[in-house]
DNA sequence: TGTACATCAGTGAACGCGCGTTCACTGATGTAC
DNA sequence: TGTACATCAGTGAACGCGCGTTCACTGATGTAC
């Protein structure tokens, strides 16, 4: 049966949660339509009547994710200003929770790869993703430094590499070493002059 | 009809060539065993004479990936050096070229976070592909150094990530710019003291 | 060395299954009067 | 405000397709004598 407008933005909402959760628990080929739609509590064929296409769903999911963690930095930067919000965004990525859950985690460390092979709109998301995140990075980490967008890009490069090579590790004692050292690295990134 | 054991060894060998390329190139779940056997110049009911399952092969193909750069890797070394190996290593990781051909690239950067999904031999074969690069890196790299282990494993984490988020952006300055400033934060690792 | 036979690598048709997508239908919502 | 009707979000069956895997078959290879 019709659904009232605000009802139909809720499912809308509904869907791209579940998506943007799956997709990194699971990765881009390893999530269908069904899986999505089931988590939302609907049946499939409603699907269509929200996105195009699992591509432009992918897309929208991708833009989500990156706009949660977006919005996370922003709050933190209100209540405890750029650079305690950067220095916090990289301590919890460094968590080994963030390595076990990758569902609420950093949708660059968990799909990069797989975003590199999409289309056009998915890694249209990605690059303004990436983007936004770098200069808040830049801002909160090395506001003062004249190479501050190039450090942030490094940072974020080490920060996704580092969990994604320590998720990838079977044995938990190279899980842990990866992130350790991984981890340093990206501190080390802070000090510089 | 039934082929002679070298003609059967060296079909295996051409199997896991192309799978070790094509699975770098489209990722684990890109690529199916049609399109490897094809690849191999034969048809598809013939591979389960050499392997159990696509599981399997890509558990084989990816310890053929690590054999292959641990191989030029041990060339180098002999031919120039620990040290110099290292360097040409990580420089030739850094290139463009790198970013823009996966198919004989880093398995990790191509695959890190599919592997992370994997099953157990895939995994293994992970673990035990990174466990002997980072050996190699240690020496090469931070050889004099006691903590030369840790620092190879951040030093690989920083190259697969500037990698692999340099091949999803879309755009070919934000490419550039994350592998120029991936690459700087690499070399920086080489210096430190 | 030559012969007879068992083995088995590779072929190609076939299997069941899950996928993305489509579509006729339903009945609550939104709109026109 | 109330009524009649058009709209359309969500349902569930159905589609064609490609997937991983199986299997009967073929004929060259390997082996036993």
């Amino acid at each position: 049966m019709r659904q009232s407008r605000e009802a139909m933005a809720e499912s809308r909402r509904r869907i791209l949660d579940h998506a943007a959760r799956l997709f990194r628990e699971r990765g881009l080929a390893g999530v269908s339509v069904v899986d999505v739609m089931s988590a939302a509590g609907m049946t499939h064929g409603g699907f269509y009547k929200h996105f195009a296409s699992k591509d432009e769903l992918a897309a929208e999911a991708l833009k989500n994710a990156f706009a949660s963690i977006a919005r996370a930095f922003d709050d933190d930067m209100q209540a405890a200003g750029p650079s305690a919000a950067a220095r916090s965004y990289i301590e919890r990525y460094l968590q080994p929770g963030h390595v076990e859950r990758p569902g609420q985690g950093c949708p660059v460390a968990a799909l990069g790869g797989e975003i590199a092979r999409a289309g056009g709109p998915v890694r249209a998301a990605y690059d303004q993703g990436v983007t936004k995140l770098a200069r808040r990075l830049a801002q909160g980490a090395f506001g003062q430094s004249v190479d501050a967008g190039e450090r942030a890009l490094a940072l974020l490069a080490t920060l996704a590499g580092t969990v994604m090579t320590a998720r990838a590790a079977q044995g938990g004692d190279l899980r842990l070493a990866i992130l350790a050292a991984g981890g340093a690295a990206a501190r080390k990134h802070l000090e510089a002059e």
